[in-house]
DNA sequence: TCTGGGGTCCTAGGACCC
DNA sequence: TCTGGGGTCCTAGGACCC
């Protein structure tokens, strides 16, 4: 999708077409998508929203409404679907779709891309882009180039002419560090990198990522798609963390705040029926340096406190005097799911623990909303 | 009042085991 | 002419993606 979550949330505001136009949140936040308009400010994702301002003063910022933005997403996919069960979902608004399979019912690929954009442009009232290519990392960049509203075809006779005048940052997977590394080397095109010797390369690089920069810059990347027909992968990790309001090196505000994080985590574990024994905590300076230090516990869990406690630990183990702190952040790793484990009684554990507790927040959280029942330590104006 | 929040994958070093 | 060699698990950090 172009511009994803501001091309959505102007549906609702067809008045603020012609405005320079970003989603983004408050305060600290950054710039989650900007329309075509603002982008000629030179406002783009991931910019600090402090500075959007001073780019564009009269912007107009949209709040993210992610319940919509969901909603909208499952519609593209199931559009894509009805194109080939081959689709390898990569966010809310990307996916590859293998149409290989689909060229008899449909016709080429260049009219099966025409059709998903005309009915996502029908049925969602947004724009996408598509690029064709025979492997990834070429449509993907055919996409980009695509954009706003386009389709940029690569046959596979014209990988190389197509990829090599390319700036190398511009391949799928180089971002702005090797961008800049292999520019020290004097590898600035995609030519340049795929005239390199690979041992040299790797040399530079090491050995998979320069194995992987010259799959890139040949186009003989990845083309088989991981598209487990219907349902997803399970997720690897599950995490959240957030930014405070300011800077903080009070340790009950910290540790409440590890609270809020490890019951979010642990109810979005709960819910896709997954435990995990690797407990990581993020800690990020107001110099924005970052940290983080994991522990691994004999017993994969879901339970808010049992994760709650590690994190806690791990943040005393740091031993910070008086630091202050930008952001937090509580991650479990090594998720499986919850039934291929169980769970070892320990002797003197009351029979209905927290396990129980968790199940009961769980019921009245769906019943009533994530207000309903909280960690008494997290309800606003307690005594 | 610069710099979010959700992820994945890779590397490197140390501990430990056979 | 001394410190094998291979594998797994764990931790920490970093790059990248949207």
């Amino acid at each position: 999708m172009d511009a994803f979550y501001a091309s959505v949330a102007l549906r609702e505001r067809p008045d603020l077409l012609d405005q320079p136009v970003v989603v983004g949140g408050r305060g600290r936040g950054v710039v989650l998508a900007a329309n075509y308009v603002a982008r000629r400010y030179g406002v783009h994702s991931a910019l600090p929203m402090s500075r959007v301002r001073r780019l564009c003063p009269r912007v107009v910022v949209l709040e993210p409404d992610y319940a919509t933005f969901i909603t909208v997403s499952a519609s593209v996919m199931e559009t894509f679907r009805e194109v080939t069960p081959v689709v390898e979902v990569l966010s809310l608004d990307e996916a590859f779709l293998d149409v290989r399979g689909s060229t008899r019912r449909l016709g080429s690929p260049v009219e099966i891309a025409e059709r998903v954009r005309s009915t996502i442009h029908d049925e969602q009232g947004i724009t996408c882009s598509v690029g064709v290519a025979r492997t990834i990392s070429v449509a993907k960049v055919a996409s980009r180039r695509a954009k706003p509203d386009g389709v940029i075809v690569v046959p596979p006779s014209e990988v190389t002419s197509f990829l090599h005048p390319l700036d190398v940052g511009d391949l799928y997977g180089v971002g702005e560090k090797t961008r800049a590394l292999l520019h020290r080397s004097g590898l600035r095109t995609v030519k340049d990198v795929a005239h390199t010797p690979l041992d040299a390369l790797q040399r530079q690089v090491g050995v998979h990522l320069g194995r992987h920069l010259h799959d890139l810059a040949w186009g003989t990347d990845r083309d088989e798609l991981n598209a487990s027909t219907g349902t997803r992968e399970p997720e690897r990790s599950m995490g959240a963390d957030e930014t405070f309001g300011r800077d903080t090196d009070d340790r009950e505000v910290i540790v409440r705040e590890l609270l809020r994080l490890s019951a979010r985590v642990a109810g979005r574990m709960r819910a896709a029926g997954v435990v995990g024994r690797t407990i990581t905590l993020k800690v990020r300076f107001s110099d924005f340096t970052t940290i983080a230090r994991a522990r691994t516990v004999p017993e994969a869990t879901d339970v808010t406190v049992e994760i709650h406690r590690t994190a806690t630990r791990l943040f005393d183990a740091l031993g910070l005097r008086h630091q202050r702190l930008r952001l937090v952040g509580v991650r479990v790793e090594r998720l499986v799911p919850r039934c291929t484990v169980h769970r070892q009684l320990a002797l003197g554990e009351p029979d209905p623990g927290w396990t129980e507790a968790d199940r009961a927040v769980d019921r009245a959280t769906r019943r009533f909303g994530s207000a309903a029942v909280r960690p008494a330590s997290l309800v606003v104006g307690r005594p």
